[in-house]
DNA sequence: ACCTGAACACCGTTCAAGT
DNA sequence: ACCTGAACACCGTTCAAGT
């Protein structure tokens, strides 16, 4: 052993993102490991340790590819909305990609790391979601300053996302899961009204 | 050593909940472990395992705790609240709390338990807490029927519960912690104009 | 240069053995 | 009956040693 070669950097990086990824989603955060991941590889901790610094490193790596497919996911759901439903639909795919990756979502927003560094790229990815949201509202409520405008993107955001949170950890179920897009309309038609 | 019998289970059971929480609030979630517990209390871990059944069911026990002090938290703010202001004086004082008491705060959201019969007990909790709320809401707003209540309670309770959630995580940083009240305000409006 | 395997200091959990 | 201490099977992380 030793000198293997049989994969790059670049392939290794690849290879323990992806299968950390399919322990994440298979079996929750809770299970994974820098082991299990290795073996999974089909080599060694160690080996790990030369692509990510550490394991906080790559939970990281792993949260920036899922803000970018949340990201995606938001951006196709708008591409096929009306003008009218666009800012719903871009709500209402938030809610659904929590609902559908639980436990991928979750670490994006309940891994506290200390890596001010690495954690900014996470916090990039964060803002460019909101701007979005805030273009979405501005198209539709063009009389709103810009200060208006931040705050309301800001609380309806917030409104959504607080949405996805409680589904997705279950402590919204009394309330129904089809009651979801009832929900939001409550929201958007309190926070962001169709211009008539 | 062995039967010390220094403290009833009761007294046993307080000391373990009280030195999580101090481990907790000081350290982290990250941080805390049976081991350091035990230590902590002045025994062995094993006699954690005569109070709890495992880990799980410790931290259930401190999530019990904070449910009821943030609880608490809102009944105060209520209290010296006048009429017109009780409604966001108790959403206040939800981002309040989270704030105050961050990981004990997100231990009570982000613990993802597999034991249902405990983790029905916060559920509980959950819903006292929004009962609260939309009790604050139907003396507000009176003419709103019942379905429509419940859904826009529900809605103004996960807006206020993302504001505290992406505060105390950090992703709501850019748009300045004193815009909170203003997040808060536009929401209000929003979702529960006072009746004039 | 690349990778291994063993080591270190930690975990949660169990349970025979002591008083 | 109450509590200990050692054991088991796991962790994350490091690093000398092998090719």
């Amino acid at each position: 052993m030793a000198r293997r070669s049989d994969h790059t950097r670049e392939q290794l990086r690849e290879m323990a993102l992806s299968q950390a990824e399919a322990v994440i989603v298979r079996d929750g955060i809770g299970a994974l490991s820098m082991r299990k991941i290795a073996k999974a590889m089909g080599y060694t901790v160690g080996t790990l340790y030369l692509i990510f610094p550490n394991q906080d490193a790559l939970l990281l790596a792993v949260n920036l590819r899922t803000a970018d497919a949340l990201h995606a996911h938001l951006l196709d759901a708008i591409a096929t909305a009306t003008p009218q439903q666009e800012l719903r639909a871009a709500a209402s795919a938030y809610i659904d990609f929590a609902q559908a990756n639980p436990h991928r979502w979750r670490l994006v927003f309940e891994l506290s790391t200390e890596q001010p560094d690495q954690s900014a790229q996470v916090q990039r990815r964060v803002e460019q979601l909101f701007a979005l949201i805030e273009s979405l509202l501005a198209a539709r409520q063009p009389m709103l300053d810009s200060a208006a405008l931040r705050q309301t993107a800001a609380a309806l955001w917030a409104g959504v996302h607080g949405m996805a949170s409680l589904h997705v950890t279950g402590k919204l179920d009394w309330a129904g899961s089809d009651q979801a897009g009832g929900m939001l309309d409550v929201l958007l038609d309190g926070l962001a009204p169709p211009v008539r």
